[in-house]
DNA sequence: TCGAAGATTAAGTACGACGTTTACATCACA
DNA sequence: TGTGATGTAAACGTCGTACTTAATCTTCGA
């Protein structure tokens, strides 16, 4: 991953961000600001900046005559999109891809639910595409076109749920469908009952059944879980 | 809401952050670090973290030659603690109530049925002590004990799932429950339906009944809509 | 009318200085 | 010897200024 071409800013923090979340300064150890400044050849401005950001996370502690501390695991903000981007690249992804399935399996069969209730016109329509354009490409190697479909997918499920929580957990399901992909050994062509349900989804959704929206989805997520203890144990 | 005291950066930073969530910046509108450092008589470094911060919150947008402008709401980091607190302390508190009291029936369910499969007998012990501190805070106007307990109760339940995207939602369930107990007119006694479903919930935990306690906490949750609905229409 | 070159503006970066807090060591006294 | 007050220095906090970069606006010429 290289982190080039996007300002110092973003570049010091993504790289010491990874390092963090990584583990490589373990909980409780200490930098200091100009120690860093120096490493990366900035300012201490910048470097304050960053800490600032990575203090907002909830990663690190700045503290007078001490320095910048890392905290504890259980305190960061796990639900930023960058701390969860940065957990899923580093070591512990098999494990952070767990707690994020199990989370999905919380929600996303809840949001379906109220999105057959709520779901526009508009959204049952672009619902339907996205599964048909599943079946298309669930054959034949297509995994990466898969991919797309199926995050758009989600989203329009959590979307249309009116519910901005909900909503908000879009990238959240993308990095997990994407780190599934492209990380994991998965299975040459996706699994066809999966995609059946996908369709069935839609079709809930169309036709405003909740409970049968939230079921179906239910059923998509227990087998997510499953996928991933196979793959993952 | 006076904050003073936490140094110029937390000023500052809680001073924007709720006027922007309160809406008062509306979408797109652009603001210049050079104003908010003569407004608030700080330096310009201040306003830049500040800034800084706040876009790593997806709530305002830096550009050169153009300034900070604010993102659309449907680009904020609405699980971020800080912008929580600001949302719901500022005037849509009811919506946001909503909002994640859906997020609560849709995540304490399943918390509830991991926590009965790998709950420690710390934990159970726990839950049972919260559970009975609901029952003897329940009558005699003692809503303010009441709480402690209540959000004890789930804070325990929501580790013990054994899940971290659930345990971070600690802090969110207690800032939801405080809400609802502070600023809205909540009866001058909780529900005692609401309260015996605690205990059997902590019941089903201990007794690693995890099908009860998904059911008995998705019922506390149908509750706490139902309240929201009959409170805040 | 349109396009390109230049002026303007506001953020990005850097540096140096001083202020403030506080961990830690030292010393005095009981 | 132990305990508390005191002093000191290390690290972050804040500030002001100067310079750089890039986006936008203006102007001018074809």
């Amino acid at each position: 991953m290289t982190t080039e071409g996007r300002g110092l800013h973003t570049r010091v923090l993504d790289t010491l961000g990874l390092a963090i979340t990584a583990g490589e300064y373990p909980q409780g150890s200490v930098v200091r600001t100009d120690e860093v400044a120096q490493r990366f050849d900035v300012s201490r401005t910048v470097v304050r900046e960053v800490v600032r950001v990575l203090e907002s996370m909830h990663l690190v502690e700045s503290r007078r005559r001490v320095g910048v501390t890392v905290r504890p695991t259980e305190e960061w903000n796990v639900y930023d999109p960058r701390v969860i981007r940065w957990r899923l690249a580093g070591s512990d992804r098999p494990r952070q891809l767990r707690s994020l399935t199990v989370l999905r399996s919380a929600v996303e069969p809840v949001a379906a639910g109220l999105a057959a209730r709520h779901a526009t016109p508009d959204q049952c329509a672009a619902l339907t595409e996205q599964a048909l354009g599943m079946v298309a490409t669930s054959r034949g190697r297509r995994l990466e076109e898969y991919l797309v479909h199926d995050i758009a997918f989600h989203r329009v499920v959590l979307n249309a749920s009116g519910n901005e929580m909900f909503a908000r957990l879009g990238d959240v399901v993308a990095e997990v469908l994407t780190g599934r992909t492209h990380h994991q050994v998965m299975f040459d062509d996706p699994d066809p009952a999966a995609v059946t349900l996908h369709v069935q989804v839609a079709e809930a959704v169309r036709e405003g059944d909740a409970v049968r929206a939230e079921e179906l989805t239910r059923e998509i997520a227990v087998g997510a879980l499953e996928e991933l203890d196979v793959l993952a144990p």
